[in-house]
DNA sequence: TGAAAGATGAATAGGTTA
DNA sequence: TAACCTATTCATCTTTCA
């Protein structure tokens, strides 16, 4: 079995990219993202559970059990040793020459050691990065050569002592997520008998993941699945864990297995080269842009509509899925969301199309697109027909028809006082310089007028209005009046969200079991019953009890038939709960949900940290827990 | 103690103009 | 084409008040 080992270190030497397709390649590796791998430690498992659940279930699953029995490979462990070199603080005091030093840092930084830049360096006079890189490859396999690995290859055994050490583990803040595996049981059997593997497995275990990992994943998608494919199924497998897991992580680290960071770094290197040779990055190649008029492929007030496309074939196939974020979020958070969603281009609409506010998002699904038909009848699409007592103040001079987003916080009363007396000092024709003031207000807060110079917020139950819920959906039940604002922020506008949907209703006449992520205050179960799409099975994961019980009070008032199950946190998810589920319901029909938008959105001031934000940063668990749903359906079929 | 009010800009896109 | 202007934004934190 030597012979085989010693085939994963000259493979991990050298360039992935050379032995995988590009795309796959560099798909796989730019979904590594350092957010991705910050996530937060998994608290224990208390979901309240209503309607059918079970107790005492058994939440180790088989894909836990699976990565639990994982072992190490100790093909990755070049790069490890490389890796601390990165961090040596001692190699970073370069010591080539001034002229040099940009040149020393820039692979300074993508964690070649100074020893090893320096040498390149000196071998390529010319001082042609190209060159100075392919070099350091080459030593960087070298440095690295089997005959090296004395302590870290070999046998299990030896693999325990080969422990990364603190000055490695404290730069690496996502390592925490290195061990795939507690266990480090890797036989030699798990090679075939003639020493051979599956290519597919040589190339993951090249990437750093473990043999177990790698065997684990195709065993589970079958011997033909692409690159991209089982890694999403190994990461998926990964955000399974649970805490226990993520408190071994804190223990000094006994795998040899390359962490994210190293392949970070391999990306980076690869994604680098990859740049030189193409020159820069071209809006065609990677921005996703919004559209103007933001009307996605059609909405029912505009003629011009797209009845086609074509999805990319990682997308076929159930569950069918939505999901939702606002479309203004920080640039690259789409790339990475429609790069996570199998590469399905997001759909963004604007709800001002649907209704009297604006909300611009981004949905990205794999739903048909053809023959939407919208919730009738057909919400009025102005201020003034929505709120048709305000018409009878409105001033000529605000030109307003539709409101702007409805957030999660309004103006307060002595705001719209201040605004009074304003107005009230000029009669019926304010100076420019006040009418402009007010109007900015008004927009800012999308007030509205209610009497003679009297603006005023909208409240609660309006807002239910124009996003399409029932009114007074969020009222009563001991929630505020800031929480009913806050909660009705967050949701969908359930018109815009039904007409996607609608292409459903022909689809499952009979009904449709439905996982629905972020639940909120049930956008996506109100807008399926609006649809008139009998809901027979809802898994709601919400953690806010307070929107718990306002979906709940909706279920028990609307009469539905099917049954309703609450889980709370969906980082407690896993694939047994979901796996119960599916063999109780026969599959779930759609994966529906929004996941927080608060380190995404531009009213956030303080934490707007895109997807790596400790909110949004959750849009991985939609992925991961759609990922699983895919898998295990999959398995079923 | 909980609810409401007030203070806190930047990122982004689109339009206009020189 | 670049510079400038305008408009928009599923928010967070602290203070005030009843």
């Amino acid at each position: 079995m030597l012979h085989v080992r010693l085939l994963f270190l000259l493979i991990a030497s050298f360039k992935v990219a050379a032995i995988l397709d590009d795309s796959a390649f560099f798909s796989m590796l730019d979904r590594l993202k350092p957010s991705f791998w910050r996530a937060k430690g998994y608290r224990e498992m208390d979901d309240h559970i209503s309607g059918e659940e079970d107790e005492g279930i058994d939440w180790d699953t088989e894909d836990e059990l699976e990565i639990q029995n994982t072992v190490t490979s100790s093909c990755s462990t070049l790069v490890t040793r490389n890796a601390e070199a990165i961090i040596s603080k001692e190699e970073s005091s370069s010591s080539a020459g001034p002229s040099n030093s940009n040149l020393v840092q820039h692979f300074l930084g993508m964690g070649f050691s100074n020893k090893l830049v320096t040498k390149a360096i000196k071998e390529n006079v010319e001082g042609d990065t190209e060159s100075i890189l392919e070099t350091l490859l080459t030593l960087s396999a070298l440095d690295n050569s089997p005959e090296e690995q004395s302590s870290c290859d070999l046998n299990s055994h030896q693999k325990q002592q080969c422990v990364d050490d603190d000055e490695f583990s404290s730069d690496y803040d996502e390592s925490f997520l290195v061990d795939f595996s507690e266990s480090d049981s890797w036989s030699d059997d798990e090679i075939t008998e003639n020493g051979d593997s599956h290519p597919t497995i040589l190339c993951l275990a090249s990437m750093g993941y473990t043999m177990e990992e790698a065997m684990a994943a195709t065993e589970r998608c079958g011997p033909d699945a692409s690159i991209e494919e089982l890694t999403d199924i190994i990461y998926a497998a990964q955000m399974a864990k649970t805490d226990a897991i993520f408190f071994e992580e804190e223990k000094p680290k006994n795998s040899c297995v390359m962490n994210r960071k190293q392949k970070r770094k391999m990306f980076e290197l690869e994604a680098w080269k990859k740049k030189k040779q193409k020159g820069p990055v071209t809006d065609a190649d990677e921005v996703i842009r919004l559209p103007n008029p933001m009307i996605g492929y059609g909405v029912p007030s505009e003629s011009s509509v797209i009845t086609h496309r074509t999805l990319p074939d990682a997308a076929i196939g159930p569950p069918f899925f939505y999901y939702e974020n606002v479309a203004l979020a920080p640039k690259g958070v789409w790339e990475t969301i429609s790069r996570f969603l199998y590469d399905i281009e997001p759909e963004f609409v604007d709800s001002k199309y649907f209704c009297a506010a604006a909300r611009k998002r981004g949905y990205v699904h794999n739903l048909p697109i053809n023959n939407r038909f919208p919730i009738l009848p057909l919400p009025p699409r102005t201020i003034n027909d929505a709120l048709p007592l305000t018409k009878k103040w409105w001033p000529p001079w605000d030109k307003r028809t539709k409101l702007n987003c409805l957030q999660t916080v309004y103006g307060s009363a002595r705001l719209t006082d201040r605004i009074r007396k304003a107005l009230e000092k000029w009669g019926d024709d304010p100076p420019l310089h006040v009418q402009k003031f007010v109007i900015e207000q008004c927009r800012k807060w999308n007030l509205v007028w209610v009497g003679k110079n009297k603006v005023a917020t909208l409240e609660p139950d309006e807002v239910e209005t124009l996003l399409g819920f029932p009114r007074n959906h969020t009222r009563g039940g001991g929630i505020s009046r800031t929480d009913r604002y806050k909660s009705l922020g967050n949701s969908f506008q359930v018109d815009t969200v039904a007409y996607h949907l609608s292409v459903l209703k022909d689809v499952f006449p009979n009904g449709i079991n439905v996982l629905s992520l972020f639940s909120g205050i049930g956008g996506a179960e109100v807008a399926l019953d609006r649809l008139r799409i009998p809901l027979k099975n809802v898994v709601s994961v919400e953690i806010s009890e307070v929107n718990r019980d306002i979906v709940r009070s909706w279920w028990e008032q609307t009469k539905q038939k099917g049954n309703l199950i609450h889980l709370s946190d969906i980082q407690h998810v896993n694939g047994d709960t979901l796996e119960r589920y599916i063999v109780s319901f026969g599959g779930f029909d759609l994966v529906v949900g929004g996941s927080p938008c608060n380190n995404l959105t531009g009213g956030n001031r303080v934490s707007r940290d895109g997807l790596e934000g400790e909110h949004s940063a959750l849009f991985y668990d939609y992925f991961r827990i759609l990922d699983l749903v895919k898998c295990i359906m999959s398995r079923q079929n």
